[in-house]
DNA sequence: CTCAAAATCATACTTTCGAGTGAGTTTGGA
DNA sequence: TCCAAACTCACTCGAAAGTATGATTTTGAG
């Protein structure tokens, strides 16, 4: 929110000091016209340029969405548990996962179980599709 | 291609209009500067506004890709697969698969090794991802 | 240092998945 | 109309996943 102020503020002061600058520069020098009213296009078209540029990049950032710490703490998810929630999602089986990890199988089981029930989730598809959705992974 | 040579063509044309306009209006009306000014300012704001809009709209629709149904002929996926698919990355087990798609579970179960062996996948969590990857879910 | 949480592992058991095979029915396009 | 592809279903068997319980070791924060 600060940001925004911020940044609005700044493109108001400098919305009004090219109508200035532009206005004063036309008025003074009525043979080279041309030449500013192309440098004054080109600053404004910048200027368009960037404040769309801003706006994508903020809704850029959210539709890409990182991983939501906060929500893991919430659930409680573990270090380890969120490995192995990651290695689940990319289509590994437990054996797999265990070689990745180097730990045993039944020490995966474990770690599935507990992610299962943390994320009240019924099977390993429906908390890789639970994780997602809360960013987890 | 094409299309971007429209565009460009489209934006040069507008652009160099503008410049007449805003050239002929302020040469004209001394006394109006201001006002036409700031039309030609806002003119030229909106210009850059939509040129950005162009770009990271193309960009945008490249990174969020909607189902590529190229990708499932080739693939020689059915539909009933693709809804099955579907279902899978939404957690489903087979039983509930087959509930939803008013189908036995045994059917779901021949789908299923269809898409697994379609998709070169060993179980239904890596076909889901595989699936994902290559924007056919 | 201490203690709870996390991580590790095991064993026994149930359920779900997936492979393989075979076969009958629908359907959409040539 | 005819046919291949898609869809449907069944049965068996082995593999993977998941539950439950219990126990030991590590670890990290206070």
């Amino acid at each position: 929110m600060k940001r925004t102020i911020v940044i609005f503020g700044t493109i108001s002061v400098v919305v009004i000091l090219l109508f200035q600058v532009s206005k004063f520069s036309l008025m003074n020098t009525q043979g080279f016209s041309d030449v500013f009213l192309i440098i004054s296009g080109i600053l404004f078209i910048a200027l368009g340029y960037f404040i769309t540029k801003l706006f994508y990049a903020r809704k850029h950032t959210n539709s890409i969405q990182e991983i939501d710490i906060k929500r893991i703490k919430e659930l409680n998810i573990s270090k380890q548990e969120l490995k192995v929630l990651g290695l689940m999602s990319d289509g590994l089986s437990n054996n797999e996962i265990a070689e990745t990890l180097f730990i045993t199988e039944n020490t995966v089981k474990s770690h599935v179980s507990k992610i299962l029930s943390k994320l009240n989730a019924k099977r390993r598809t429906e908390a890789i599709k639970i994780g997602r959705d809360l960013n987890i992974i």
